[in-house]
DNA sequence: TATGAATGAGAGTTCATTCAT
DNA sequence: TATGAATGAACTCTCATTCAT
């Protein structure tokens, strides 16, 4: 007589608890959220979340974490396969907003929480950020190497540009209502920055 | 050797709530601060707060939008002097590192807390994004009009990767320990930006 | 000869706050009771009363519905069984005196808080004392059209009467330190008042 | 060019800060009643008000103590030049309803603080009950030696009947919003209650 | 007398976390 | 594993009262 209320897969709770912390983060902000909005979108026990994470705190870094390192992890394969340094920055550029434009709340979560977490929460995180700056200074270092990119600009100074162009593509794209496709912008944004990287050959 | 309790000029306590308020949301981010911390801070009693401001959130929108509101100002005066686009990003570009540079707490505060504010409290700090936003994309706007910058680029994005590369220097340096001159890399975040804005004459 | 902290049974913490409720604000009054205060007397923490009651003031009226709510159903049923409209109301003034007078900590928050919570509370109780108040009148009425009661008098003047006589007699019971049995005066009272409301045989 | 702000006479600020007491409390309520709110209502700063009275309670006793003060002393006066105790129960319930129907804000006071401030705060305006009362219970008395009133009933209960009718009447006027003159009731009230309390002739 | 800025104790309420079941 | 009732520390904000001017 007793329909099953929760026909869900069991063993998936530690994700469906991930992803409603994204999905109530990503609404009210993480120190809005209360663990117990988690668990309800989770269905599960207040409780339950506290089975498969130490704290708060460790939802959000581990949401964060999770998607850093499938992301650093893919890029990395990626680049090895691609030669040119611009080829690498432009693949990177593609990889990074296709990563948060297909998943709008983890992009609300990162654009709106990474920066805090990194100095204030567990500065863990951090380190992805480094390791994503990594690739792409060394493509950078690469391309100034190869006489491709310009020498008198320092390398981190550049990576920065770079990144800071796309995580605010990203922000713009968070904030705006208007749902248009991140990645169509991937090309234009890495056009601004090698040119602004390249040896001009008249020059 | 004992100080005078309060030998403070009265009338101040404005500014000192305000600038502690400041000191402290940069040390420990605005959601783990008490409104008591502050009100220590500014040596004035925890009630004295709420004769200024009317609640801690308050505390954070006023510091933001009074140094945004100087800033933008000052910019928008400025920009005024200048005739070429060029002249005006590179200027702009000098103008927001000095704001920022010149006051590590509230650059902290800015970049730590000015997205969240943005998205999750009162939205009238957007308000000021979106002018200093019209100042880039007008002076993009013209530089396209006047056929010295690349016109398949949309002005939007233009804006976002300068405003983007801006941002994350200021990211960059207040995450970053060794405190260097922020104004010095105003000079080549430009050129960067600039030189991917420039329509290339051999092409 | 440590007795077991917390020998409580389950599930009857909702009663024990109520209960913990009209004893402190018996004491002290509503406006100088705290919250932590029912929370000790009750022995639960602070925080198990807000699962219990939206707030403090749902407090104060849980306990003032559910006594009045308790009253007002008897009465309606007993008075259902009694013919003659003297009979109701001496009826009434025994089930007045006897709800109150059985309750010491009942009685003093019904005669110390009613009358605020009634003007300034939620006027939830008011509706309660309409109803009260309306068993009184239609009985007063019942009393005038069979010629037993006078017909000069406005039904809600009398009703007035009948209900301040009995309300001071608690009043005056609950601030007198001599704890003389309530019920004992109900009949007196509604001597007093029906022989000033039913008409006399040679006028 | 400056026209006076305040035409008020000088030294009157006693009796507007008792006023404005008055008019704030019965607005309110006590206990929602800020010093502060009513220091606005007369016009005057806050600290001004604690030049005059000691603290907010003062306040409040003061107003209810002041005009208990000239009420008992004026039903104390009259009741001397009336002989028969009917005549003067008569005119006590003229009097009160005067007393309170001719200030609403105060008799607004009076029915909603008077019961707290007589049991939680100082009791001294108990003692203007009791002389209150005192007067009630002579009259009562004189009328049981005399013969007009019926013996049988223990004079305090008949005092209670007499004052709770008369609390109740007003209580009811001033819950109410159809602003009746309060005085009109009072020969009916005294009806019923004397009526209740007298010797039937042919009993 | 009069002011009103300043004080700071105090209380209601929330919510992350625990733990007996 | 899972639950969710219970906990109690934490924190914002209010407001009666003071006091330097």
């Amino acid at each position: 007589m007793k329909v099953a209320p929760k026909p869900r897969v069991v063993g998936d709770k530690y994700q469906r608890i991930l992803d409603a912390a994204v999905s109530v983060f990503a609404e009210k902000g993480f120190h809005s959220s209360r663990v117990s909005d988690v668990a309800a979108r989770a269905s599960v026990a207040d409780g339950t979340v506290y089975l498969y994470f130490r704290n708060k705190e460790e939802l959000l870094m581990t949401a964060i974490n999770t998607a850093f390192d499938a992301f650093v992890s893919r890029a990395r394969i990626e680049l090895q396969a691609i030669e040119s340094p611009a080829g690498k920055l432009r693949r990177l550029a593609q990889l990074h907003l296709q990563a948060l434009g297909s998943n709008r709340d983890l992009a609300v979560v990162f654009q709106m929480e990474l920066r805090q977490s990194a100095r204030f929460l567990a500065p863990f995180s951090h380190q992805h950020m480094v390791e994503y700056f990594d690739l792409v200074r060394s493509a950078i270092r690469q391309g100034q190497e190869q006489g491709i990119f310009r020498s008198d600009l320092r390398e981190k100074i550049a990576a920065n540009c770079f990144f800071g162009a796309l995580d605010e593509m990203v922000t713009s794209w968070v904030l705006d209502n208007t749902h248009y496709k991140l990645t169509d912008v991937a090309d234009s944004v890495a056009d601004i920055i090698l040119m602004g990287l390249e040896r001009q050959a008249r020059h």
